[in-house]
DNA sequence: GCGACAG
DNA sequence: ATCTTGTCGC
């Protein structure tokens, strides 16, 4: 059924760079994208934070797309909301957190690396929930983690990002490698479980979709 | 065939 | 992802 988009992601896999992450992150972004109850309508959330964690910008996208959810094509559904929003930012950020894979994928391009080969920026995976992999339990302390493997690589790191908390799924989208993933997380993670970036889009993102729904 | 399966 | 109150644990 989607024969076309699993080649689609075969070629982009090629181009995904996986090394380690040097510079200095000045601007560091974070996406989400809610979606309405019996709709494909979603609403898209760019957020730029500054290293004091304070909001310099924030871009909205609104568009209904035909894409359904299908486990391991979410970027398909997502991809278009986020890159409008991106284009919309007048302040790029250095990189980017996304709630979803990065090559913790069958394919190896899951949203954030097919967002990072996109845009060519860097980008970090930061979901919820396992993808695919298989891993041991870590320690339940903040910085406590073990490594995701697939097919015998390691593919990502799961991650906790906060004391006695269910861990974080943490890998590479393009441009950052495992270790240098694990400390831009924590770095960015201060209070609750979620990174900043993707804990204030996720927030923005559901605003933006009630605010809507009160404009009929 | 069966179960798993980011958001 | 979405719906949705209370409740248990640190």
């Amino acid at each position: 059924m989607y024969e076309h988009l699993l080649s689609l992601q075969n070629k982009l896999a090629k181009k995904v760079i996986i090394c380690p992450y040097k510079n200095n992150i000045r601007l560091i972004g974070g996406v989400d994208v809610s979606f309405e109850r019996f709709s494909n309508t979603g609403f898209c959330s760019f957020v730029v934070l500054n290293k004091k964690f304070e909001i310099v910008e924030v871009k909205n996208v609104k568009l209904t797309v035909k894409m359904p959810y299908v486990p391991g094509l979410l970027s398909f559904r997502e991809l278009p909301l986020i890159y409008q929003a991106y284009k919309k930012l007048s302040f790029k950020p250095d990189i980017v957190f996304c709630d979803s894979q990065g090559i913790a994928h069958s394919r190896g391009l899951g949203l954030a690396s097919h967002l990072g080969v996109v845009l060519n920026i860097p980008v970090v995976g930061c979901a919820k929930s396992r993808l695919v992999g298989e891993y041991n339990i870590p320690g339940n302390k903040k910085g406590n983690y073990t490594y995701l493997k697939y097919r015998g690589e390691n593919v990502g790191a799961v991650l906790i990002t906060k004391d006695n908390c269910k861990p974080m799924f943490i890998s590479p989208g393009h441009l950052i490698d495992i270790k240098t993933s694990i400390l831009t997380v924590l770095k960015f993670t201060k209070k609750y479980k979620i990174p900043e970036p993707t804990r204030v889009a996720h927030i923005l993102s559901n605003s933006f979709r009630r605010e809507d729904s009160n404009f009929y």
